[in-house]
RNA sequence: CGGGGCGUAGCGCAGCCCGGUAGCGCGCCUGCUUUGGGAGCAGGAGGUCCUCGGUUCAAAUCCGAGCGCCCCGACCA
């Protein structure tokens, strides 16, 4: 660490600064276990926001919520050939249980397709049961080789929704709704603008027909897959005998799709806003929105100003602002803003004699944006009324900013493989070039760069000019790609 | 699994080379003074020095083995 109070700056090891800011502004400690993480109140308060704004969102298109188990036989992970290689390695087994080793043993789940299209199997017979669509919250575990806190740990939480319908059309709508349903809530709630796009095979999930992702730019012009949505075909239904009747009296399997946010979503949160201050939360997910803090020397000044800030924060509880009073009498107040600036609070309010004297407040942002300054004095007869509007500009500002340094670290018409490993090997970024197709080219890049294809993008993203040529073989491109290094 | 680093008070570390009463900073507790950007002073509590074995009159320190964690690379949300 830099120095006791400081972080080591993102300039200077963004990765050591990732690690000092998540265990400092006590989002997550580590656990006894390797790879396994504790989320402490204010990182699992800022996850409880993203849930219930994901989860009125799920309900909004449909979605139901049930709760499938964590253990899982072995043998339906064993079902889909492409599913068993693309889990087997980091799976966890239960081979012992009461005392006895068990018959057959039992995985944990490391996603949950195999035990849910088993139970949708009993419960579809026609295809008026259908669409079948269903989300689940859960803890997963993966027993990853590299750790890091929220961005792979051996368990996260996370939300895996799963549906079945009557024909791939429906489905491939289903799988490109929720992956919109996801770009909504990235935008409008984390300010971390994605880039949407299909996955090429070597990138899709194990057993998808097509995996679709949102890919997100962090500080350090590294890729983060923010959460992905797959159309999965018929190929689980073919394994778990997931069949309905059809409108014409036939017999056909039902195809599934699966999607999924994890936990993962927070350390792109402390990517996306955080500064060598520490976090910064966007106020529609910030526990705490507004925390006031009283400023007094005498005993006397002291009643006034703490009753003045109970007062003012009941009247923006009521207003729908999520604050809290920082009362402490053991820490000075300089002591306490570093503590909620490291913390990602959005605003302060500040209330000391001279304030109340003057019937106003001083409000103080987490940061300078879209410029407008960081410290603001605002009569106490308009905090109320204006503050909700105040945070929502805020909210928006995180977001144009986010988008603009997105666009300054995207580089499109790269036509030059050398200007490739430049950008990727430099200082990193969105690299959009043209691609043939064949593994081979993507392989090539990966072993020579580490960077990978993030995505086919999207119609919207793509560049105004299809590319003409791969930029790797030099034949003719199929598509557009985004290559860049990623988490 | 390869490379690197580290294990000593709650946290961060020094001490180890050259064996001899276990220390510093921060935090914590008590009191007084403080409080508009990380308070000051005084007093105080807090330790299987990662584990096991060896050498020695004597081991945090030397030797051997083991364990754990973090960081960097190969797999992945």
């Amino acid at each position: 660490m830099a120095d006791e109070q400081g972080f080591t700056p993102r300039s200077t090891d963004f990765s050591a600064w990732y690690n000092e800011v998540v265990l400092r502004a006590e989002l997550a400690d580590y656990s006894p276990v390797r790879g396994s993480m504790v989320i402490r109140p204010w990182g699992y308060g800022i996850w409880e926001n993203m849930q219930r704004a994901l989860d009125q969102m799920f309900k909004d298109t449909g979605h139901q919520n049930a709760y499938f188990p964590l253990l899982i036989p072995m043998s339906f992970l064993e079902r889909e050939k492409e599913h068993v290689k693309g889990f087997a390695p980091e799976v966890a087994v239960v081979t012992h249980a009461g005392g006895k080793e068990l018959e057959e043993p039992l995985v944990i789940r490391p996603t949950s397709e195999t035990i849910i299209y088993a139970m949708f199997a009993k419960w579809v017979r026609s295809y008026r049961d259908l669409p079948l669509l269903i989300n689940q919250w859960a803890n997963v575990v993966r027993w990853e080789m590299r750790t890091r806190l929220f961005l792979r740990t051996a368990e996260f939480l996370w939300q895996e929704g799963h549906t079945a319908h009557v024909d791939e059309a429906d489905a491939e709508a289903e799988t490109i709704r929720m992956l919109g349903v996801y770009r909504t809530f990235m935008e409008g709630w984390m300010a971390m603008p994605p880039v949407l796009g299909r996955k090429s095979d070597s990138e899709k999930f194990a057993g998808a027909l097509r995996t679709y992702a949102c890919e997100a730019m962090m500080q350090d012009n590294k890729a983060l897959q923010a959460g992905t949505s797959h159309n999965l075909g018929q190929n689980f239904a073919r394994q778990f005998e997931l069949k309905f009747q059809t409108a014409a009296g036939g017999e056909d399997f039902a195809w599934n799709t699966s999607w999924g946010v994890s936990t993962r979503l927070v350390g792109g949160l402390v990517m996306t806003h955080g500064d060598d201050g520490g976090v910064v939360v966007p106020p529609r997910l910030a526990p705490i929105q507004a925390v006031l803090v009283p400023i007094y020397r005498t005993d006397e000044e002291r009643t006034l100003t703490v009753e003045k800030a109970h007062g003012l924060a009941g009247e923006l509880k009521r207003a729908g602002v999520r604050v809290h009073v920082d009362d402490r009498d053991t820490l000075k107040p300089g002591a306490k803003y570093f503590e909620w600036e490291r913390k990602g609070v959005p605003v302060r309010i500040e209330i000391g004699p001279r304030d109340v004297a003057k019937q106003s407040v001083m409000l103080v942002w987490r940061l300078e944006l879209g410029g407008r300054p960081r410290k603001e004095p605002m009569l106490e007869s308009v905090v109320v009324d204006s503050l909700p509007e105040r945070l929502e500009q805020f909210q928006q500002a995180l977001l144009d900013a986010a988008i603009a340094r997105r666009e300054a670290n995207s580089y499109r018409g790269v036509t030059e493989y050398a200007r490739l490993r430049e950008i990727v090997e430099g200082a990193g970024g969105f690299v959009y070039a043209g691609w043939c197709g064949s593994p081979e080219c993507e392989e090539k890049v990966k072993d020579d760069t580490k960077a990978t294809i993030r995505c086919i993008p999207f119609e919207e993203f793509r560049s105004p000019e299809a590319p003409a040529r791969c930029l790797v073989c030099g034949g003719e491109a199929k598509m557009e790609v985004i290559w860049a290094r990623a988490y």
